[in-house]
RNA sequence: GCUGAAGUGGUGGAAUUGGUAGACACGUUGGACUUAAAAUCCAAUGUCCAUUAGGACGUACGGGUUCAAGUCCCGUCUUCAGUACCA
């Protein structure tokens, strides 16, 4: 009987649906274990064999704490809002629900397929509204929320409000807008209660502000940071621009701290980390404030100005020769002088033409203006001219620098071109041809009571005196920037927000969801609205709470993105129904918490988003593994999320993923043809040296393990090869190969089908370990699955022969049990390193072995199949049914490791001259040095290798190797 | 530029604490079986020299430490990924 991996895999998958095999249980004695992996965006274009490639290794090691006796959570689901369906209902105008579920269907088919271990019962997705509810209640926990400096941790918003009432916002101590005024407990209340909405929007940890964000007029919405590669969309490479618009935004940096601080107690890769560290960007520094110089005009006195700068360098105060201001610093129009303003204007004109993407592809030309003010330095008092330049950013700090030209590369470049001053103020250091940026062993000189000191002293000592003079203090930036929370787009969550009189307000948690409306159409509307503008109703009633007809509502959606303007809205026409917001949230929403909710295992899971019982007993997820794209959005996104729910009481844990693993990229084995210019003339790779040939991309499938092509199948493949001519070599064509991203458009996309159809899903598994570690970026090459699927074949014929099982009780032999015991070790510490790879090496060895050993015995071959099933778990149930077990291998306990039978007696001793190995010998482990010596002195090959001559030295490590020197 | 990871046969890769470099596969070559092919099985396969015995070289490059270096140290180069006028 042979091996019959279709019908075998097919009967074990309905087996484990049938009998829910991974159902993991809410209650359980045994210790927990939740390994996750990042759900997909179910694209139209299925699964291709790169992206199981996570799933399998988080599958293996799942299956393996099974074996290890842990309750295992191994959850999957679907990120199913999303960008691609929508286009698609753009262009064909099918609801994108209908897409996605059709999608999901075909996702579904294939990952089932490949034998993953998944309790499905758990499953979710982002775009349903019995998921996305919980999306929006977060959203209006946030909203209800603001982030308290003193305790350092988010709080309800209504302790702020009593504050307020009590004793106004002058001693509170909270992350909020730069622009808020302070005020007193009797201005509180007496402002108007749409003023005091205005004043608390400004703390909220979600808050509407009009923000410069990334438009991207092709795709007709705002992109996050992270969604922007080189100056173009991530999605479609569209080009992208800076436009002001009311938004949602996210106070992700009031979590800054934090979120630096918390890396150091998860166990994620370093450069991920680094990933994160980089995109908080931390910098420590001070906070400096020059007073502006008035100008001496005829006319009226002019009002003192002041300008704050961030600097990382407080010790080369006394290096200032100037100050940059940005283009578009709102100081510029007020202290430029008459003279200048000409030139002023039309230098911040030339900048604002010039893109983003202009501005970062070319940071080499030097471009500013002077704009005729002076500032005061703090300490000598000296007037220092104040400058405009597009190389400081308006974005970062307070979008003005002090000048250190002798210290900083870009004031130095700056200074040079324009002929500015440049002081030096390093002991003993040479900056005729570059500035001098470096902290270490160096002195600062010329710089009054700094001189003499080091960086470290300096610094200190220069904060000191600012702060003495009220003109500066310590202060650490932060890169990150909150996060825009707002898409103009139909396939996304839906606020729980109307607006009345232009303030925003939360629609309240028994009224959730706030279902997604129906559109004609799903583009922008001709005003420029996100295509919720073209819902009709979509109107808040607030006496019934329900969304009603937008014929019933008096108030106007504003042409600015959703937002409402205030405007004449009359009382008396005030009937409670309102606008609903027109913006739905990004894709990140929906993922930023999806990990609690599979913890739930209730089939009515409305309670809440999870219940207490169920957060309390997974607590987080103990192995998340996923791609490492995703290192500066979600990820930080998620843990963002969870640290404000760990405030609020929602959950009770700090970070939500302890373990995190990348996979590497599957990359794809292109094959190409050449044809020579100007014929229809293929020549074989090898006979194209000195020709002058096109390349051109010919389908994988064409292509056998040997390089040669199919020809007559290239030729029916498309019209124009039809009536090619092939030039072979040795009788073959053989085709040229090149490792390049999978991709349709270059013909090197392997579908896991037909691989599962044509090897079986266990080869597919083994095969995607095989390549090699994880982590690492490697090519596919379907040729050499027929390495694993042989081992599979061997593996078969150990237990099952023509005339069906021949495993026996014989008493395993000393080998017998050495192959087993050895293979237990390694294959456990390879799954405890994620080193799926070499464990997969291990089996084909055990199984080589096992097979020279005419090796019947089942006290050998069962606990065999136990080190093998997480790995292959088909072909592992289908034997260890066969050898008379009824349950399923899947809890079987993983074989005990006794390391009693890898004793050996005897070494077989490396024997190296000079470092070089000679020959090996095979001595006895309890032989002494003295006795190894001898008896490697008296062999007769170390009489030859020494020539006569006497060695000056032997070295004996006793079980490992012998080196004679000399 | 900065940060992180890496560089080993024709190919993917292995080498766990410094101790027999190239495990395990793919491919290639030769052989068995077969009318033939497929499948299967056996043998060889880092490079060079040598009929054999054996020898020289060899883990990006140049040095160093050590009885012994793919592994540790110093310097250089290359590739990949992330990030970038961040004050």
């Amino acid at each position: 009987m042979s091996y019959h991996f279709n019908e075998i895999e097919a009967k074990w998958q309905k087996y484990w649906a049938d009998n829910q095999t991974f159902k993991a249980e809410n209650n359980s004695a045994k210790p927990k274990y939740y390994v996750l992996d990042m759900f997909p965006y179910p694209s139209g274009a299925g699964l291709h064999v790169g992206h199981p490639l996570g799933y399998i290794a988080s599958d293996i090691y799942a299956r393996y704490k099974r074996h290890k006796g842990f309750n295992v959570l191994h959850p999957q689901g679907y990120d199913s809002f999303g960008l691609p369906a929508e286009q698609y209902a753009i262009q064909t105008g099918q609801h994108p629900a209908i897409t996605t579920e059709t999608n999901i269907k075909t996702y579904r088919r294939q990952l089932d397929q490949i034998g993953f271990s998944f309790d499905w019962s758990r499953e979710v997705r982002t775009s349903n509204p019995e998921y996305y509810k919980w999306t929006q209640w977060i959203f209006i926990q946030l909203f209800e929320s603001y982030y308290c400096t003193d305790s350092n941790m988010a709080r309800p918003i209504s302790e702020l409000i009593a504050v307020f009432e009590a004793e106004g916002n002058t001693q509170i101590n909270a992350a909020c807008d730069d622009d808020v005024e302070s005020f007193t407990a009797e201005d509180w209340t007496s402002y108007s209660s749409e003023e005091q909405q205005r004043i608390l929007l400004k703390y909220r940890l979600t808050y509407l502000a009009e923000t410069e964000v990334n438009w991207c007029p092709a795709l007709g919405t705002v992109l996050a940071n992270d969604e922007i590669v080189n100056g173009l969309s991530e999605r479609g490479s569209h080009p992208v621009i800076r436009k002001k618009m009311t938004q949602w935004s996210m106070r992700i940096s009031a979590y800054a701290e934090r979120l630096l601080q918390g890396l150091d107690t998860i166990d994620w890769t370093d450069s991920l980390k680094e990933s994160q560290r980089n995109w908080i960007g931390k910098s420590v520094g001070a906070s400096v404030t020059f007073n502006v110089i008035p100008a001496v005009t005829s006319s009226a006195v002019e009002t003192s100005h002041k300008i704050e700068v961030f600097t990382t360098r407080p010790d080369t105060i006394y290096g200032v020769s100037f100050m940059t201001l940005a283009p578009e610093h709102e100081l510029v129009s007020k202290i430029t002088t008459e003279a200048q303003k000409a030139e002023v204007e039309a230098y911040i004109q030339a900048t604002a033409k010039r893109s983003e993407r202009d501005r970062m592809a070319d940071v080499k030309t030097i471009s500013g203006a002077f704009t005729g003010a002076y500032a005061e330095h703090p300490f000598s008092k000296e007037p220092i001219p104040i400058w405009i330049g597009d190389y400081v950013l308006a974005g970062y700090g307070t979008g003005a620098v002090m000048s250190v030209p002798c210290g900083d590369q870009r004031d130095y470049d700056f200074a040079k071109h324009f002929n500015i001053p440049i002081p030096n103020i390093f002991e003993g250091v040479d900056i005729s041809e570059e500035a001098f940026a470096s902290k270490e062993n160096v002195k600062i000189a010329n710089s009054d009571f700094l001189n003499g000191l080091n960086y470290k002293k300096a610094t200190k000592t220069a904060i000191y005196e600012l702060e003495k003079l009220k003109q500066g203090e310590g202060k650490t930036n932060y890169r990150l920037r909150d996060a825009v929370f707002s898409r103009q787009r139909y396939w996304g969550e839906p606020f729980p927000v109307y607006y009345v009189n232009g303030m925003p307000q939360m629609i309240a948690q028994e009224h959730l969801p706030i279902v997604l409306p129906e559109v004609e159409k799903y583009l922008p509307t001709e005003e420029g609205e996100p295509p919720l503008g073209r819902a009709t109703h979509w109107s808040w009633d607030t006496k019934n709470n329900k969304v009603v007809s937008n014929d019933l509502c008096h108030s106007e959606h504003s042409e600015e993105s959703g937002s409402v303007t205030s405007s004449a809205v009359e009382t008396s026409l005030d009937n409670g129904i309102y606008p609903l917001e027109l913006n739905t949230m990004p894709g990140w929403a929906g993922s930023s918490w999806y990990f609690f909710r599979y913890m739930e295992d209730l089939a009515d899971r409305d309670e809440a988003f999870a219940t207490e019982d169920a957060l309390n007993y997974w607590e987080n997820v103990d192995l998340y593994i996923g791609g490492s794209e995703h290192a500066t959005g979600h990820l930080l996104y998620s843990r963002f999320w969870v640290k404000f729910m760990k405030d609020r009481g929602f959950v009770n844990v700090e970070e939500p993923f302890k373990k995190l693993i990348n996979q590497g990229m599957i990359l794809g084995t292109s094959a190409f043809v050449y044809r020579e210019e100007g014929t229809n003339r293929f020549l074989s790779k090898g006979l194209i040296e000195g020709k002058r040939v096109q390349p051109i991309h010919s389908d994988v499938s064409f292509v056998n393990a040997s390089e040669e092509l199919d020809i007559e199948a290239f030729k029916n493949w498309r019209v124009e090869f039809k009536d090619a001519e092939f030039i072979l070599e040795d009788g073959v064509y053989k085709v040229g190969r090149d490792v390049e991203k999978m991709s349709k458009s270059k013909y090197n996309v392997v579908n896991p089908d037909a691989i599962c159809e044509q090897y079986g899903a266990d080869s597919l598994r083994l095969y995607e370990m095989f390549l090699g570690p994880l982590e690492q970026a490697k090519p596919w090459n379907t040729a050499g699955i027929t390495g694993v699927h042989g081992f599979l074949k061997k593996l078969w014929k150990l237990y099952i022969d023509d005339n069906g099982l021949k495993v026996d009780d014989s008493e395993p032999t000393k080998d017998n049990l050495k192959t087993l015991h050895k293979t237990i070790k390694k294959v456990e510490d390879d799954i405890e390193n994620f080193s799926f790879n070499t464990s997969v090496s291990t089996f084909m060895i055990a199984v080589n072995e096992l097979t020279a050993q005419k090796c019947t015995s089942k006290a050998i071959l069962e606990p065999l199949l136990a080190l093998i099933s997480p790995y292959a778990p088909h072909i592992a149930e289908e034997l260890w049914n066969r050898l008379g077990n009824e349950t399923s291998i899947s809890t079987t306990p993983f074989p005990t490791f006794d390391a009693s039978h890898l004793v050996e007696s005897s070494k077989n001793y490396p024997i190296s001259f000079n470092g070089k190995m000679r020959f090996t010998l095979e001595l006895p482990l309890d032989m002494t040095k003295d006795e190894i010596e001898k008896a490697v002195m008296a062999h007769e090959k170390t009489i030859a290798q020494l020539e006569g001559r006497t060695p000056k030295k032997v070295i004996i490590v006793p079980g490992k190797i012998v080196n004679i020197v000399g």
